[in-house]
DNA sequence: GTGATTTTGTGACAATTGATACAGTTAATA
DNA sequence: TATTAACTGTATCAATTGTCACAAAATCAC
């Protein structure tokens, strides 16, 4: 029986996946952080961040063996534990834990999703900006406003004005 | 052995699920469309529309058995099929092929809220729309642009806008 | 430590969007 | 059919946002 899953280290900005590669792993940040970005006309847009403890994947690629139309790469120094998708469902045939574990894990991805999709139908750009400071702050933490701008569906002048308004309130 | 699901019509503007409860299943569309809203200072925000041949459900609630904070309604005459979590979740451990089943629907579900989460980080309102148009013609076609316009994280005007815009071209 | 790079703040201006209001149209219902 | 409700378009004006440009600050690499 193969290895179940490979713990790795990667330097900043090497890549866990890239566009074009079908993403055929699950990955586990067990140190670091890494995050999901397209490049559309030359312009970074990043989609997600994940840190500790937290599941980073394209599941639609993985889902559906398609092609990955967006990137995965460390922010920082990166520990993570790959879990490759086809020794998954194999030992997951086998165990029941790893079935509810594997099963867990993309759910919860799922709903995490659900929530961040629904962040831009309700809120403007910063009550979006508060609800990540109150219910992920290790975002607003880590990640630079350069990067967290895109992902917030903003620009960067924006959400420097944002802060400023808060600031002065 | 109970029943694995029951299938259901519903009359327009009936609740498959309510906001406050626990969101214990899986809806399949057989017929009709239904919509996800959350209803915010009386406004109301519409977050997905489910067709045919779609599961609809909170996934976040049905992940974590928390209270959903938003709807599951009717917008037309529906035929559902509901598949209860417990029963589910039972009869996957005997069943292999129902087990792959509900795993896919979960993959599934998951990759489109990637999607759709993804739009509103990568493109403009006027590029929202249009993506609908050649990915999802049938939210076009079939909701009216009242309702669409909260999906899109626009005001009705501005979705009217966009529309005079494209046609003049 | 020093130079280079990245990040952040800000001003000016154009473009887009939201809010409000009203009118015409379409659809739903009794 | 008649009546009501819902939907759509549009005008006006205020507010927000995007873009471009530049400077200061912070960070990184050697």
């Amino acid at each position: 029986m193969g290895f179940t899953s490979i713990c790795i280290n990667e330097k900043k900005n090497e890549f866990l996946l890239q566009q074009g590669q079908v993403c055929n792993s699950l990955f586990y940040i067990d140190k670091g952080f890494c995050k999901s970005f397209f490049e559309i006309d030359g312009a970074i847009k990043n989609t997600a961040f994940y840190f500790e403890n937290e599941i980073a994947t394209n599941i639609k690629s993985f889902e559906s063996g398609q092609r990955s139309d967006s990137n995965l790469i460390a922010c920082e120094p990166l520990t993570v534990i790959i879990f490759d998708k086809d020794k998954l469902f194999q030992i997951a045939k086998e165990s029941i834990e790893i079935e509810t574990l594997g099963r867990n894990c993309i759910r919860s991805f799922a709903a995490k999703q659900e929530e961040f999709s629904n962040l831009y139908k309700l809120y403007s750009p910063q009550e979006r900006f508060e609800y990540l400071e109150k219910n992920y702050p290790s975002i607003i933490q880590r990640v630079s406003l350069t990067q967290l701008s895109s992902f917030l569906g903003i620009s960067r002048e924006t959400l420097s004005r944002i802060r400023k308004r808060r600031f002065h309130k």
